[in-house]
DNA sequence: TTACTCCTGGCC
DNA sequence: GGCCAGGAGTAA
C-alpha cells in the first residue's frame, strides 16, 4: 500500500509531534523485521535497538518509500512499510494485533509500528545514509526538485522494458508503486507495456508532469486507503476517490467511455484504458500492433 | 527477464 | 478452500 504519497502523509502527520522528543523506551518485538546493513558503521540492528532509548528524535525524513528516523549522534532507523505497514502515534489505548515496534516518548505518547504481513523492515544506519545503504537500492526521489523532465527521461528511457516496469524500479526513481504508476500512465495517455526506449521525448515530458501531478494531488488528499493505510494519527486517506484506472477494471473510462481493463504485466496487476492509452512506437521500427513488452 | 519467496487478511 | 493484494529481494 504505502507508496510515496502515503509515506509522506505519515511523515507530515507525525513529524511535528515526534521531532524533538526523547525516546524513553523502545521495544522491538520481532527480530525478523530488523535489518542490519554491513555498509553502515551504526552497528548491528540488535545493538541499535538497545541504544535507541535515551536518543532524541532529531528529524523525520523520507526518501522514496522509506521513512528516515534521524536520532542523535547521526544515526537512525530507515523504516520501510512494505505492503501493510503503518506507523502511528497514540496517546494510549489498546494495541492492534501485529504491532511489532513500540517507542514511548517523553511526552507520554507511543509510536507504534504495525505490519501484519511483515514485508516491512527497520534498518539501522548512519544518517545521512552512507553510500550503499540507500544509494544503489533507492534512486532519486520522484519529487526531488533536482529531478527535471530531462533527467527523468534520461534515467528511465534506456531500456526495452515496459515503461511501467521502469517506473516501478526504485533504483531509477524512488517512490512510485503500482497504484500511482498506473494512474500516471493513464493521465499521460501512455500504454503501460510500451517499451521505454520507444517513447518520444514529448511522451516523457507528459509522463514526467503526470507523475508530479498525481503524486502531489495524492499527498494533498492524504494518500490512498483501501483497507490498511492510516496516517500517523490513525486517519484514512481520501485519495482513492480520485483514482481513474487503478481498481476500476470494467468501469467506464472518464475520458473516452471505453471499459478500463486489467492485465498482468510482469506479474503486476495493471490497469489501463485501451481507448486513451494506445501503445506508442517511436521510429516505426515495428509494423505490427501486437502487445509490446513480450519479446 | 521470469518466477518464486516472505506473511496475513479479505473476499469470492 | 482458494485466490488475490499496494513491495522487493533472490535464484534460476
Amino acid at each position: 500500500m504505502p507508496e510515496l504519497p502515503e509515506v509522506e502523509t505519515i511523515r507530515r502527520s507525525l513529524g511535528a509531534a515526534v521531532v524533538g522528543q526523547r525516546v524513553m523506551t523502545a521495544e522491538f518485538r520481532r527480530e525478523d523485521i530488523l535489518r542490519s546493513d554491513p555498509r553502515t558503521s551504526a552497528g548491528s540492528a540488535a545493538r541499535c535497538a538497545a541504544r535507541t532509548p535515551g536518543s532524541r528524535i532529531r528529524d523525520l525524513g523520507r526518501v522514496g518509500k522509506h521513512l528516515v528516523v534521524h536520532l542523535d549522534d547521526d544515526w537512525g532507523w530507515i523504516v520501510h512499510l512494505g505492503m501493510s505497514g503503518t506507523l502511528t502515534l497514540s496517546d494510549g489505548g489498546p494495541e492492534a494485533d501485529h504491532t511489532h515496534v513500540v517507542w514511548t516518548t517523553e511526552d507520554g505518547s507511543s509510536l507504534r509500528f504495525r505490519d501484519p504481513r511483515r514485508f516491512g523492515g527497520w534498518t539501522a544506519a548512519e544518517i545521512p545514509p552512507p553510500e550503499g545503504v540507500l544509494k544503489g537500492r533507492v534512486g532519486i526521489d520522484a519529487l526531488d526538485p533536482e529531478l527535471d523532465a530531462a533527467a527523468f527521461a534520461a534515467r528511465l528511457a534506456e531500456s526495452r522494458s515496459p515503461v511501467k516496469c521502469r517506473l516501478l524500479d526504485q533504483r531509477l526513481v524512488a517512490g512510485l508503486g503500482n497504484i500511482y504508476v498506473d494512474e500516471a500512465l493513464y493521465e499521460a495517455g501512455i500504454h503501460p507495456g510500451t517499451p521505454a526506449c520507444h517513447l518520444s521525448s514529448a511522451s516523457w515530458e507528459r509522463l514526467y508532469w503526470a507523475v508530479r501531478r498525481i503524486l502531489a494531488s495524492a499527498i494533498d488528499h492524504r494518500g490512498t486507503t483501501f483497507s490498511d493505510f492510516r496516517d500517523g494519527r490513525g486517519l484514512t486517506g481520501d485519495n482513492w476517490e480520485r483514482l481513474r484506472v487503478y481498481g476500476r477494471a470494467g468501469a467506464a473510462c472518464g475520458r473516452c467511455g471505453r471499459q478500463v481493463e486489467k492485465m498482468i504485466l510482469r506479474g503486476r496487476g495493471t490497469h489501463y484504458c485501451p481507448g486513451c492509452q494506445g501503445e506508442e512506437i517511436e521510429g516505426g521500427e515495428t509494423g505490427d500492433d501486437s502487445f509490446p513488452g513480450t519479446t
